[in-house]
DNA sequence: ATGACAGTCTGGGACTGA
């Protein structure tokens, strides 16, 4: 069973390579993140006629989740329990951010055969201590009670969460650990609340199988120059990582015009 | 060498992203 994920930026302008990512690695699940589109504008039947099923939660323009699964996608669910909202502004009673309490579009799981999936696009965060990067902090925080409950109920669950992390976990996931700008995805608090999903059990499954960048900037030549950033992510409980058998980054998806700025993350499970 | 990132729409500039 080959699982991916992939912030697409824009399922829209990118449906054909979208198409050839899931023929050319024979994907099982794939997980899209920034699909920037409303249910009703994701590419349904074309994938449908590719053989797969679909869910997408989004909106018009920013952010945006989707699943597409070749097994039916069952109990869906459109934001894990205790997931912030985001309200533009300073708050006036002393909080660090306004949760409207209106999740955004960043979270959508689904069961698919025994795996409980999560497609995840985690906030950006902005800039150091600005309101949106507490809110990273309180989304990263609730998804990891969200994690910890599921595997303290029931151990033997095979979890998936996967997406864009929008954290650089250790010095090696950056070209330039100086280049982010006030250091924003690599604080000391992003860290720890990226590594703390390892505390509860689940352990990233990409890594021990493929080196290198998942993400690099559209700008100053990032590509060619190959400055880039893992930031996307695979983790997997117990019961599921310990079937993982073999994993890739497409770097090859980046090449040519019309690329994501991100490219898939893929593992293969016994 | 005088360009310089890409997506979307509340659009021809602003906002977001990383």
């Amino acid at each position: 069973m080959k699982l991916a994920t992939w912030n697409i930026n824009s399922v829209r302008a990118r449906t054909d390579r979208l198409l050839a990512v899931l023929e050319r690695h024979d994907l099982d699940i794939l997980a899209l993140q920034e699909i920037k589109c409303k249910p009703e504008q994701f590419p349904t039947s074309e994938l449908n006629a590719a053989g797969y099923e679909v869910v997408a939660h989004g909106i018009n323009q920013w952010n945006g989740v989707a699943l597409i699964s070749r097994l039916p996608l069952q109990e869906i669910e459109f934001s894990f329990p205790q997931q912030p909202g985001f309200q533009k502004g300073t708050p006036a009673d002393g909080a660090k951010f306004i949760d409207n309490g209106v999740p955004e579009p960043r979270a959508l799981g689904a069961k698919i055969g025994d795996i409980q999936i999560w497609s995840l696009y985690v906030p950006n965060g902005r800039a150091v201590n600005d309101p949106h990067y507490h809110y990273k902090l309180e989304f990263l925080h609730q998804l990891n009670n969200y994690a910890n409950n599921v595997l303290t109920a029931h151990p033997d669950q095979k979890l998936a969460l996967v997406g864009d992390w929008n954290v650089i976990p250790t010095d090696l996931d950056v070209w330039d650990k100086h280049a982010m700008p006030e250091g924003i995805y690599l604080t000391d608090a992003e860290r720890a609340a990226f590594f703390a999903f390892a505390e509860t059990g689940l352990s990233e499954v990409s890594t021990k199988f493929a080196q290198g960048y998942t993400f690099w900037d559209y700008q100053k030549l990032r590509f060619p120059k190959n400055e880039g950033l893992r930031i996307d992510y695979i983790y997997a409980s117990p019961a599921l990582a310990q079937n993982a058998i073999a994993g890739m980054i497409d770097r090859a998806e980046r090449k040519g015009q019309g690329a994501s700025d991100h490219v898939p993350v893929i593992v293969e499970f016994a």
